[in-house]
DNA sequence: CTACAGTCTACAGTAACTGTAGAGGCAAGA
DNA sequence: TCTTGCCTCTACAGTTACTGTAGACTGTAG
């Protein structure tokens, strides 16, 4: 059980055959054995690679950023440093993100109890997308989105 | 004050210029008027539709869903039912975002306090990305990584 | 008048894949 | 052995939402 076809790696990793390919493209993943026929065939070492960079790619790390820490890993020697600033730098992203998503969540949230049902000249939804320093319980707020908007 | 230059737009809307021109290109934004030398001249309704359209982006809405919304608003007289239902899907979609996001932060804050300046050889950030269903305190991760990746 | 910033078109590039076409490969059943 | 059906191959185009570049023209302030 050695060696694998990619469609196997694809099953181990669930990653797809054709994002595999384009990994091996760009470098992330070496150029595997191939058969006699030219199928590509990978070893055990291939999953826990492959593995890692889907790990990582879960975690919203770029490619690049990845691309990184696979040249790290190759020199175990040196300090640890370089990838406790990389993992930081993500986390600084995911927080930038996850602060923005909330207010988004909020405002959301906010719009569609607004929509009740109503005609689309009112709908508070379109009336906040225009007017978002607007407060959405002012009664005539959507009409003058709608007057704004040449009607092409 | 009433007709101004792509660049007074831009200004006016913290949408950039190219990102305008783009968006005309795509038919969010109506072709507009020009100048004898055909320089682009908007008035303020531009204003309005290039500022929902920002927003709604913010929000996360894709191109595709605002193209839906600005079609709905030039049918005023409509049942609301359509518009609700873009903007309950987009916040399903952005609280699966935040699920995701809050998981991987704990992850990351996880791996980067783990990784307190060693070597690369045991840095437990490469050691989480690596086998992430294993514990980050068991003393010997990493090592099965590092042995694992082809040093190129 | 001369800078210099702004604008124009057209096209290429970005990230991170996904999809397609058309050809060849491999294992199992009739 | 043939056939069926899925797997794999390469090469390239398409996706989303922009961003950047080249090279030319325009508009304005000193």
């Amino acid at each position: 059980m050695s060696l694998m076809t990619i469609g196997k790696l694809s099953g181990a990793t669930g990653v797809k055959v054709t994002t595999i390919r384009y990994y091996e493209s760009i470098d992330l993943l070496d150029e595997p054995e191939r058969s006699a026929s030219g199928q590509r065939l990978y070893g055990d070492a291939a999953v826990e690679r492959l593995g890692f960079i889907r790990h990582a790619r879960d975690l919203g790390f770029p490619v690049s950023a990845i691309r990184e820490l696979i040249s790290l890993q190759v020199d175990p020697g040196r300090d640890c440093d370089l990838v406790d600033q990389i993992a930081r730098r993500q986390l600084g992203e995911v927080r930038r993100r996850l602060t923005q998503l909330e207010a988004l969540e909020a405002e959301l949230k906010r719009m569609i109890t607004a929509c009740e049902g109503g005609k689309i000249a009112s709908c508070s939804v379109l009336a906040a997308l225009g007017h978002h320093e607007q407060c959405l319980h002012e009664e005539h707020a959507g009409k003058e989105v709608l007057a704004a908007l040449p009607s092409k």
